[in-house]
RNA sequence: GCUGCUGUAGCUCAGAGGUAGAGCACUCCCUUGGUAAGGGAGAGGUCGAGAGUUCAAUUCUCUCCAGCAGCACCA
């Protein structure tokens, strides 16, 4: 038999049989490490320790402690248990695929009827004793036509469209779990009492299409999650419990900043409170553009379905359009409007007024720009995902050379608010040209190029998504992950010049002709419902200072105290900070919870010592200490805090 | 849009084939209390909308609307 090499993590190389699996590996090394391998890594792909290896290659034994590979192989091992538990109870029910995803994993079932959360009680008990019979798990690779004939025999429909997908390099690997068998790449634990039994939970029934296409049959999903031990479960449901009191739709009520109501779903009523946040967010917006050199614009929300025609939006995205038809009693017909889904087709219809020069470039047309879009009613939700928004939309005008710049300096001005609404980091997704696309692969590279060397040139991180650019040219995608590390899309920046040629945009260039502009298109925030909602979500509704909608709260303790309380709020009015009274026949306890739920960042008691020094105790969100303050102390500092970031 | 679940007072929820209840919030009264709920009284509902079954529907059935979870979508 032929020799291979194995080189282990430290360094030490050694010459072994080729078919060599990993278990006989472990055993060959030490009993403790035979009786704790679970896997193995090989050239660094997760690999069975059941797998022979045939050729020289670097290994590394996995154990219960190496996180990542112990996560994924419970978690699959689960899917497995979970599917083989669900056949037991229903044999019936179809099989398909079973994947490891964030924190679990899911399954997908082909049933008539769908799982009820009773089913997942007895489901779950099932899987228990499936890992406490401590059933051996084994595989073998089969010819493709066997595993065909297996899965046609077996009625399994969805399992023989898996097999024709598998490509045909790749090998067709069987697992058993006990006498349960899938179609699996694998790898796998050894047997199914290795799985943590009081690690794992079943956490929702749904719906899913077969392989994720709307076309194809739904399926029931059952999804778990999973963890090495009992206690980072806990860990995680706490996590859930946390996530769910940061939602911005409760903290919305409780804070009192929006409500929404059926007669216009999708769409946002803003309280006093929320729409503070939302003028005092922009406002600032305002300022950081006008300071870039912005200059801003506003455009019809109603508009003709001709500009929608040329721009190519009533062709494509008809269905996302809400249509107003207007209907006049003496015109001859009938006038078809859309609401704005988009500001670009305005912008460019406020560019095309008047000719511009090569001098006039770049231009940076900016807007606050209401948009209404038909979002389909499963997609909405809160304030993240509506059908009337307001973007913090600009679009560049600019030559093909200024793309670099304008580009570079996009990101500087995005790094910057960023920073200031409290996130100090973000990623961007770099998408380059599809498949199917226009223009020249000359002018692609160029604009590709541009983009890239902005990124370097700023310093930023990103990563490259092939092929996911607009088939007119490629795009940025700024993501910025919150408090409890959710991801959340907000900005992005687009080079387009498809529109300027459609809607016939030109500059007078130096050679005294006539040029196209590049039209660049560009959100820092993206929508300032959206971005409201990730900024609640990511402080728990302990915006900073300067956004807080109700700042301070002085709250008298005796009623002695009314007047200086009046007073105080008008000291810290003056002075630039949103101030309240509260002189209510209430105990001071009363009103420190009710603001505290509130989520005021200060509140400021006011009894009869406050009122003989001229102090007032400060206290703030969340802190049990107060402190006591003369009032002048407390204005100025109060009024420094209450200063947005850009002016401070 | 699809699948499932849900819709009762401002909020959170109970309830039942014979037209409704709790806690909190609200109003009034008592209480002037020192940092997360002081006490009492009162007011408040076309039980999501429409149709059907029934002597009788908020309750059962159907359709629609909206919300929630997931999927699909997000120009």
């Amino acid at each position: 038999m032929s020799q291979i090499t194995l080189t282990f993590p430290d360094g030490n190389a050694r010459q072994v049989p080729a078919g060599i699996t990993p278990a006989e590996i472990a055993a060959d090394i030490s009993k403790s490490l035979s009786k704790k391998a679970i896997s193995a890594q090989v050239n660094g792909a997760h690999w069975d320790l059941a797998w022979p290896i045939d050729a020289d290659a670097s290994i590394a034994i996995n154990t219960m402690a190496d996180e990542n590979p112990a996560l994924e192989l419970i978690r699959h091992d689960l899917a497995h248990v979970m599917a083989r538990a669900v056949q037991e109870i229903w044999p019936d029910v179809k099989v398909t695929i079973g994947p490891v995803r964030d924190f679990g994993w899911f399954y997908d079932f082909d049933r008539a009827e769908p799982f009820t959360p009773e089913d997942l009680g007895e489901i779950e008990a099932r899987m228990k004793r499936i890992i406490a019979a401590r059933d051996p798990v084994r595989t073998e690779v089969w010819p493709r036509d066997k595993a065909r004939a297996h899965y046609e025999a077996a009625g399994e429909p969805f399992k023989v469209e898996l097999l024709d997908r598998i490509p045909g390099d790749e090998p067709i690997r069987m697992y058993w779990h006990g006498d349960w068998q899938d179609l699996c790449r694998g790898p796998h634990l050894q047997h199914t009492g290795q799985i943590p039994a009081d690690a794992f939970k079943l956490t929702r029934v749904s719906a899913a299409y077969w392989l994720g296409d709307n076309t194809r049959p739904q399926l029931q999903r059952i999804y778990g999650i999973a963890f090495r031990n009992r206690d980072d479960l806990k860990a995680h449901l706490k996590f859930l419990e946390e996530a769910e009191a940061r939602d911005h739709r409760r903290l919305g009520r409780e804070m009192d900043l929006y409500h929404m109501q059926e007669e216009a779903p999708g769409q946002v009523f803003w309280h006093p409170n929320g729409w503070t946040i939302y003028t005092t967010l922009q406002d600032y917006m305002r300022r950081k553009q006008r300071a870039d050199g912005y200059v801003e614009v506003n455009t019809p929300q109603v508009v003709d379905r001709a500009l929608w025609e040329k721009s190519g939006h009533w062709d494509k995205y008809q269905e996302h359009m809400f249509i107003v038809e207007v209907d006049e009693e003496h015109a001859r017909e009938k006038a078809i409007n859309a609401l704005k889904p988009m500001n670009c087709p305005c912008h460019v219809q406020v560019y095309n007024s008047g000719l511009k020069s090569y001098r006039d470039l770049p231009l940076r047309m900016a807007e606050f720009g209401s948009c209404s879009r038909y979002e389909p009613s499963g997609a909405l939700h809160g304030i993240m995902r509506v059908r009337g928004f307001t973007q913090d939309d600009a679009h560049i005008f600019c030559t093909e050379d200024q793309i670099e710049a304008e580009c570079a300096k996009f990101i500087t001005f995005l790094d910057s608010v960023y920073k200031d609404l409290g996130f100090d980091s973000f990623e961007i997704a770099f998408a380059t040209r599809p498949e199917k696309r226009v223009g020249s692969d000359e002018a692609w590279d160029h604009v590709e190029g541009a983009l890239e060397s902005a990124i370097k040139s700023v310093g930023a991180p990103y990563r490259i998504e092939e092929g996911d650019g607009a088939f007119y040219g490629p795009k940025l995608d700024f993501y910025l992950t919150d408090a409890i590390g959710r991801v959340w899309q907000c900005g992005t920046f687009q080079v387009d010049p498809n529109l300027p040629e459609r809607l016939g945009a030109t500059y007078i260039g130096e050679d005294g002709n006539k040029h196209r502009p590049y039209m660049l298109h560009r959100a820092c925030l993206g929508s300032f419902e959206r971005f409201i909602g990730i900024l609640i979500e990511n402080s728990s509704g302990k915006l900073p200072f300067w956004l807080a909608p109700r700042q301070v709260v002085v709250a008298s303790i005796v009623s002695d105290a009314d007047d200086y309380v009046g007073e105080v709020v008008a000291a810290l009015t003056k002075a630039g900070v949103r101030a309240e009274a509260d002189i209510r026949n209430e105990k001071i306890n009363y009103k420190v919870r009710e603001h505290s739920l509130g989520k005021v960042p200060v509140i400021l008691a006011i009894g009869k010592k406050e009122v003989e020094d001229r102090t007032v105790t400060l206290r703030r969100l969340g802190e049990k200490a107060t402190q006591v303050i003369a009032l002048d102390e407390v204005t100025a500092a109060l009024g420094a805090e209450a200063t947005p970031p850009d002016l401070s």
